[in-house]
This record gives C-alpha cells, structure tokens and sequence, in this order.
DNA sequence: CATGAATGAGTGTTCATTCAT
DNA sequence: TATGAATGAACACTCATTCAT
C-alpha cells in the first residue's frame, strides 16, 4: 500500500509556493529551489510533478487566472449589462491586498512574456477571453438600450480594459495618486459616460 | 600623471551600450560582460565607474526617461494647452519600433519596481515629473478655454496617463486588437471629449 | 503470509529490461527509473532485488554474454573444427542490426571496465571463456589435420579473437569502409591460411 | 598592463587535466569541476578557454591524436615502405605506458561517439588518417616489391587496423594472455605475410 | 586607468537511492 | 512485496564581482 498523494494537489502547493515568492520577491527570486523550499520540500520534489520551471511559472499564471475568473463568477451571478460589467472591471482593479497581489503576479509576468513566446501565448488566451467578456457585456448593454449606440464597442472594449490596466499598474507603483477611492470613482465616471443621456 | 578621464562621459557610454541592449534584447540580457562588450570596453571597467549592476540599470532606465524627454521637448516646441498636450501623450505610445522598445524596457522596470526600493524611487519620482507636465498642460488648456472646466484636471490627468499606459501595454501584448490606429483614435477621442462642447 | 517471489526470475526481467535499453538507447540511457519502467515495475521495487544500479548492469552484460553463448550454440550444433569456428567468429561480428547493437553495449562496457574492477572482472572471465572454446575449435581442427601445424595456437587464438574486436569496432564507427561483405571475406581469408595447402 | 595569458597555453593545461582524469577514472569521472580541479583552477574558468565540455572533450581526444601524430613523425622520419608501416603499426599499439594511456582513452571516445555525432566526425576523419596513410606504404611498398601485389590493398589496410586495435584493446582489457611480446610477434608475423615470398 | 583572468555562488535539471506506507 | 514520494548530491553552465598586473 503506497503512499500516494494527489497529483493536482501537490502541484497546487508547489504553484501556490512559487506565487508567494513572485509575490513578495518578483520574478527573478522565483527560482526552483526558493520554490521547492517555500512549498516545504526538497528541491528534487519538483521534478514529480512538473516538466520544467516554466511549466510551474505558466501553472502559476493560469492558477491565479483561474482563481479570478472564479471569484468573478461570484461576484456577476444575477448581474448583467452595465452592472456586471461594473462589477468585473472593479474586480480587476488593485483595490484589496488580495487583487494587488494578483496584479503585482501579472505585471511579472508581462515583461517576460516579451521574451518567451510560451508564456505570451498562455497571456494572450486567457486575455482574449477576458475581452470577450466584456465585449458580450457592452453588447447586451447596448442591445437593452442601457448605453449609447454611437461607439465602435470593440474600441469601447479596449478602451475600458486598457484603463484598467494602467490604472492598476499606476495602484501599485504610485499608490499616492491612484488611491483606491480615485480608480473606483475613474471607473464609474467612465461607465457613466456610455449611458444615453451622457 | 594620471589619465585624465572623464567619469561622466564615460558611465555615459556604459550606461547607453546597456540602454541599447536592454531595447533591443531585454533586461534579462543585459548582463555585465553584453553592456561591457556592447560598450566597447572590457567587462573589468565598470567596476570604476559603477558600484554595481544595479547602478548600471538604474542608469539606463534614468537614461531612457531623459531621451524620452528631449524628443518631447523638440516636439512640443511652439505648441501648448491641448495641441502640446496631444503630442505629449501620443509620444507615450509604442507607435513605432523605437518607443516600442522604450515600452518595453519600462515594462521591465515596472515588475523589478515591486521588489527593489532604489528602482521604485527613481520610476517614482520620473513618473511624477511626467505627471505634473501633463496636469499643468490640462491647466493651461483650461485657462485658456480649450478644454471644459467641469472635471476634476488630477483625475483627469490620472485617467489620461492610466489609458495611455494600459494601451501601450496591450499595444507589445495583443498587437492584433490594439493595433496604431486604434491607439491614436481612442487618444483623439479620449482628448476631444475634454472641449467644452462635448 | 509473505507472497512468495521467484527472486531470480524478477531479477532476470529487470536485467532483460537493462539490456534492452542499453541495446537500443545506449550505456547512458539505462538510468535505473529508465529501466524500471521498461521492466514494468515501479523504480523503488529495483532495490529488493539488486544491492544498487552496478549489480544491474552487471547482471546485463552476464545476461547479454550468455544470451550469444546461447544463440552461439545453437548455430554450433552439429558442426566441428573449422566449420563451427568460422561460426563462431562470423556470429562475433556485428552483421546484422542485432548484433551491431550487442557490439555496442560491449564497446559500452569495456571502457567501464578499465575503471571498474568489478566490471572487467566479468569481463575478464566471459572472455576466457570464449577465448578458451576458440582455442579448443583450433586444437581439434589442427588435430584433424583441417588446419596446417605450423603456428602456435595461442598465437592464432589471440590474433583471430582480436581481428574480430577490431573489426567489430571498425564496423560500428567506420562503417563505410568496413562494410558487411569486407568484413565476412576478411574473416574468410583468414581462417583459409589457416588450411594445410595455404 | 594586464595580465595576459596565453589561451592556448591554458587550454592545453585544461586538455591535460581532461586526459588525466579520463585515462585515470575513466570518461564518466571527467566532469567540468572535475577537470577543472584537476587543472588547479575553480570551476568558472573553463568558460574562459572552452565553449562547454563537448569542446573540452573533443579538444582532449584531438590533443592526444597530436601528440601520437608527433611521435609517429619523429619515428617514421627516414623510414619508408614496410619499415615505416611496421614502426606506424607498433606505434599505435599499447606497448608501454603511455601508449596503454592513449589507448585507454581511445576507448573512452569510441562507445560515446556512438551516441555523439559531432564526437564520431572527429573520431572519423582522425581515422580516415590514418587508414589513408597506412594505405599510401602499403601501396609503396607494393610498387617497390616490398610486398606481393595478389591482396587487395585496401582489404589489407582494414585487417592490419582491426587487428591493432583489437590487439589493443585485449592488451588493456587482458593484459595476461595479450603480453607485450605476443603482440609484437603477431604483427610482426602479419607484415611477413605480406612479402614476396611468403 | 584598463584589462581580462579568476572566482565561487547560483541556475535549472537529473538521478541513484531511501523509506513510509 | 511493491509502491512512488521524497531526498540531496551531482551535473553543466552562467554570471556579478574581485583583483593582480
């Protein structure tokens, strides 16, 4: 009778490990041993349940997607049009410990993504469909007559996530002038301007 | 009779042979001996003229930003309020393969910010300059009639340099959905909006 | 109730499995993980049945010697002096892809053997063996007046065996210039000299 | 005024060290650190002088070809024909201790070049050397009359290599029945054959 | 000043071996 | 007896840094 471990939990240990140290040390500290000794283990362990670093690293980006999509997934059950919408940018702002630490993970590995075409098609999947999502959104808005018809949504889209982005980006390296308070309010007063009257 | 050399000019050299490697093939491949090389020098120089690496990137990032800033003041000569402005942030965007490059050099700043106190200072404090320049722009245009008065000229600008730096992300990112054109027409439309009859 | 194990049958199909991998893959490839699977049992159950990864290999060049010992037999059966000779020394070099394969876990095992005393111990002994039936091939065939009397059997003992190796050796790196049929009419000239008239 | 060495000087130091630990622990214990001791210097400096331990290794089996070259030069200067292939022939086998070195490390390269392309060229064209230079006597030596012209040359140039590098791997693998003076004489009878009379 | 040789810690990865289950 | 998880040393290789010349 072996000892015998779930696979997908133990690797979820080991993904976990390697997101606090990119976390708290960035990227570059995230290396194999620091992982293996953060997840508590040798650093041979690594070698059961991953092929490779980057296929920890890419675990690590898509388990942190994961987790989002499923809070999200929470937070827009019985929402929809501008109000889920709404509510799907916020989540994607920097506004708790939780979510800056998310973006701090992303931000990571952005840059790298530069340079590793592994990575950048894994960034490129998962934001596609963070797009179509609130493409979708836009779309019933403005089906159910709640915002304006006169933008391309397809730039409304862009616009909207590329505001996200920068202002989370601009939450965690210059938190005195993106205060929590001013992202929220940005956010609002950029939905509001979609409405008819606006 | 000691040679007589001059110390800036020669960090200068280094500091631009590392700037050159780090647009052209990414931070992770500037090391000491590629800057030496690229700088013409052997790898046992930069040790006169450099505490350590990370004075060097340190440098280089400084660099960039000042580079940044010359091109903007030949651009912006003549012009003010919106126009200036307009050029401004235009110039932020990776609309050619030479601020492509610049975007992606910042973004590797941006994620070795999170975990580097000396990096973020200095991110810091050049953020800052931009962002007073780009709010005393709004001012002006605001004195003189370009731009309605109703917004608040901090959020403004804080939304203004957020899209820009969200797009310019997903401009080296997801070049297919944030293409140039897009970029420059969002800006416009996004710079439009603040006229008073909007 | 302890299950009742055939000690010697387990060890003998994870030595098949060893000489398996080194016949196809190389010395090198015969990692003990490697050979467990090909032998179909978890990597751990090696340790009930060898002391450590040396005894293995061991075991698989025994194993691959008395494997040619029994193919060897039975192309010896029913031929004597010269005939089975010739035999013998044509099923020593490396004609087909079987044998070049078994040429090469020797060549493998030789220069092993130079820094292993127990490895050239093996060697050692399985050589005398075949050394000891070739020599007695020549007694019988000089006896019966097949071969002339004139050399020293030893002699010719050490210089058939020899030319073998080395023509093996040639076939394996060289093989365009000892080809197949070079190889065989070489061999066959040689055991002519041998005849009375020659 | 730096301290300048000379690279090929060192590289040679490293290349010995390399023979060394092959000829004395065999191929596997030649690892870079191990080397690298053996050279007297700390493990980096190999980067200096090798592009990585293929360069290393491959530089280690050409050196010894050199220096056998060398020897063979000085020994082989004023001979010409049977004499000279008789003195190339003794050269290349194991008779006295640095010459079983030689042959230790032959053995070394030959099992790896199996599994190594860029090893087995090397192994090839030192080879076909050789071959073209036994060859070219033998051809000399059949137009002087030296020898008797029914062989084919190139049958006879293939079976005196096999038989010396079988000689000589049955002198390093068993030294007893493959003595120094048994294997003078079989080659010496070898030669023999080939003339007029015989 | 400048060189470049030299260091040694650190990287990702592999692997024989141990051992609780 | 058999499993496979876990270990930790070893591997080749990279790199920032030091320092004698």
């Amino acid at each position: 009778m072996p000892k015998n471990v779930n696979h997908d939990e133990r690797r979820e240990e080991v993904v976990d490990a390697a997101r606090r140290i990119i976390l708290r040390d960035g990227l570059e500290a995230a290396t194999t041993r620091a992982i293996a000794r953060e997840a508590g283990y040798s650093n041979g362990v690594l070698a059961h349940y991953f092929a490779d670093k980057d296929d920890i690293l890419l675990s690590a980006l898509r388990s942190s997607h994961r987790r989002i999509v499923h809070r999200l997934r929470r937070k827009l059950a019985g929402r929809t049009g501008l109000a889920a919408l709404r509510e799907l940018l916020l989540d994607n702002l920097p506004l708790d410990e939780e979510r800056a630490a998310e973006t701090g993970l992303e931000m990571g590995f952005w840059s790298r993504s530069l340079s590793s075409p592994a990575l950048l098609a894994v960034q490129r999947q998962e934001a596609a469909e963070l797009r179509h999502l609130v493409r979708s959104l836009l779309g019933a808005a403005a089906s159910s007559g709640e915002i304006a018809t006169g933008d391309d949504l397809d730039d409304v889209t862009e616009r909207l996530l590329a505001l996200v982005d920068g202002l989370s980006v601009h939450r965690l390296l210059y938190p005195d002038r993106a205060g929590a308070d001013r992202l929220e309010r940005l956010l609002d007063a950029e939905l509001n301007r979609l409405r008819p009257g606006a």
